[in-house]
RNA sequence: GUCCCUGUAGUUCAAUGGAUAGAACGAAAGCCUUCUAAGCUUUAGAUCUAGGUUCGAUUCCUAGCGGGGACACCA
């Protein structure tokens, strides 16, 4: 049961008693602790009973009784402010978190809903940046979530592998590379590919012969060319290899994976069905969906020599999606430039007569300082660049810190320091903003970051093992410092923070919640002792202790950042 | 031209229409004989412009200005 919400019934309750009708919407939060815990503003009220707001917020308090949860009432200017019992939500909150654990902030709101969340999407044959990387991360952040809430998530990836570029990609290693060039070893194979890509759009802007030899390879692929569907086959496999290590890495899971070149085989029945819809067209000797009556332009679905493009592919796929994994939502996470194309592909599937519930969660692209990251210009951070110069940072840094641990050790603990900041990196700022990657604040530690987030818990072990065993009974009404206060209302707030999360499929405020209350409490730390406090105090530290310690866990966990006993 | 996102300290970001607009980085000054200084405490520093709605606007609406993006054969 979410407590902060039982406080905000009870508010409304004691109010209902005397005539006041309210939503616990209703309720806001006073900008200082001395004030309250919660407000309710009384300009309205003020309006129809024609009295100033501080008379009526007076009248009001003088009639309100207090609550079980409920410590005090009290007018405050235009305001009638409640504050909560601390030392009674302190046991309740805090009884809640241990007995909960890593369950603590879920719910069942899902009711066991069948979603699947397309996510990550990488091209085969390209290189893997920072860009994906961003994708990922919210990706597998939402997985988590909606899993948390009660959903019953499919987490999908659909891997481009086939297409323009990797005809491009085929087309120079046939024409430019010996294979006594390829290299060794499975990530340098899978990076090798991603450079022929650049070299082989770099190469085809020199002639126009070149582009059309690439669109002949591409046809000839398509019809299941022998020799070439080998080194598709071959080169293809590369890349995949090189995403399964990042997603280990990571600790990113799939229960399903589809290919682009599996919906390929569809489009020639896909357009055979969909010629039957008047908005489907030929023109210009290409097949296309005319859907200008609805603002949405024209989306191109087979190229003039008859060679498939995306969107006919995408529109098999998402009827596979419900009728094969009986969901009843589809997510697609997408680049929001891509916004209009999906908004074409509901479009045509509605028009099909096909009306499921289908959702595009936008989020704003990654861009460098340098500008657009773009395979085809070069203009790219790969993620295993920007891994290496985190990781060797991290490990000085740690070997400076723990001079006596050994070298696994400290590569260990180093690259969950930067998957850590990587991922939070990604995961901080709200989806609808641009995100301009430097590699300078990528590697940053301090502040803002998942080092700090891990560092605080790894300070929190570091206490509590030196507790040891707990003897005295806990008394929650010694907590009464500020500090207190304020970490015992943050840890109140975390299921409302997860269900906020969830309803607007952005993480962000879930990151800036663990970071104020990691915040909170490093003041906390700071301002008081914990084990040299007098016996009851201490114990009732601990256990405060003790809840941040699960609740930045389970939201750390949510969010895929890794969790480290000690830094 | 149509449509979408966006405009808040020097920089990167917060702020369900509400009370004194919060952080981080950077700058300046402090705090390790006391639970991990990857930390903490101070100080300076901001709502693009003009209207409108409202008791109240960073938030909603309109217009303008600025930044980014998407719009026929890339995904």
């Amino acid at each position: 049961m979410n407590l902060n919400a039982k406080i905000k019934e009870q508010i409304v309750a004691i109010l209902k008693k005397e005539q006041i009708k309210i939503k616990a919407d209703d309720l806001e939060i006073p900008p200082s602790e001395e004030m309250g815990d919660f407000g309710l503003p009384l300009f309205n009220l003020s309006k129809e009973l024609k009295k100033s707001p501080a008379t009526v917020a007076k009248e009001i308090a003088a009639k309100l009784t207090v609550g079980e949860l409920i410590a005090q009432v009290k007018a405050v200017g235009p305001y009638v402010n409640f504050t909560i019992d601390y030392e009674k939500a302190a046991q309740l909150t805090i009884a809640e978190i241990l007995k909960q654990k890593n369950k603590y902030g879920q719910s069942k709101a899902g009711k066991a809903q069948r979603v699947m969340i397309e996510f990550s999407q990488p091209n085969t044959h390209k290189e893997l940046h920072i860009g994906h990387l961003r994708n990922i991360c919210i990706g597998a952040a939402l997985v988590n979530l909606y899993r948390a809430s009660g959903y019953k998530v499919i987490a999908a990836n659909y891997i481009g592998d086939t297409g323009a570029h990797v005809a491009k990609t085929l087309w120079y290693l046939q024409n430019y590379v010996n294979q006594t060039d390829y290299p060794a070893g499975r990530r340098e194979l899978g990076e090798f590919l991603g450079q022929s890509y650049t070299a082989a759009v770099k190469k085809i802007k020199e002639n126009e012969a070149y582009q059309e030899q690439a669109q002949e390879l591409l046809k000839k692929l398509e019809s299941g060319d022998p020799e070439l569907t080998k080194l598709w086959q071959q080169t293809r496999q590369w890349s995949l290899d090189l995403f399964n290590e990042v997603y280990q890495e990571l600790g990113v899971e799939f229960d399903v994976v589809f290919y682009e070149s599996e919906e390929e085989k569809q489009s020639s029945k896909m357009s055979a069905l969909l010629l039957k819809y008047p908005f489907i067209k030929k023109s210009q000797g290409a097949l296309i969906a005319d859907l200008n009556e609805y603002n949405l332009g024209v989306l191109v679905l087979l190229r003039k020599d008859g060679t498939a493009l995306y969107g006919i592919k995408d529109l098999p796929l998402a009827i596979k999606k419900f009728k094969k994994y009986k969901i009843s939502r589809s997510i697609y996470l997408i680049d929001i430039r891509q916004s209009q194309y999906l908004k074409q592909i509901f479009k045509i599937l509605q028009l099909m007569g096909f009306n499921k519930e289908m959702i595009h969660v936008p989020y704003e692209f990654v861009q460098l300082k340098s500008g657009i990251i773009s395979s085809r210009s070069g203009n790219v951070i790969t993620y295993e660049e920007v891994k290496e110069a985190a990781l060797n940072k991290a490990i000085e840094e740690t070997q400076k810190r723990h001079p006596l641990w050994s070298d696994i050790k400290i590569k260990e603990v180093s690259l969950k320091i930067v998957m850590a900041a990587l991922r939070f990196g990604m995961l901080k700022n709200s989806n609808d903003k641009i995100l301009t990657f430097d590699l300078e604040s990528a590697l940053d530690t301090a502040g803002f970051s998942g080092p700090y987030l891990q560092y605080t818990v790894a300070r929190m072990n570091s206490v509590l093992k030196k507790a040891g065993k707990q003897k005295i009974k806990a008394d929650y009404k010694k907590l009464q410092a500020n500090a207190e206060k304020t970490l015992i209302k943050d840890l109140l707030a975390y299921p409302e923070i997860l269900a906020a999360v969830i309803s607007s499929n952005d993480p962000a405020a879930l990151s800036q919640y663990l970071y104020k209350l990691a915040q909170d409490f490093n003041a906390f730390y700071h301002e008081l002792p914990v084990l040299k406090a007098e016996p009851e105090i201490r114990s009732s530290r601990l256990l405060l202790l003790k809840s941040i310690n699960q609740v930045i866990n389970n939201g750390m966990e949510l969010l895929g950042l890794p969790v480290l006993e000690e830094m």
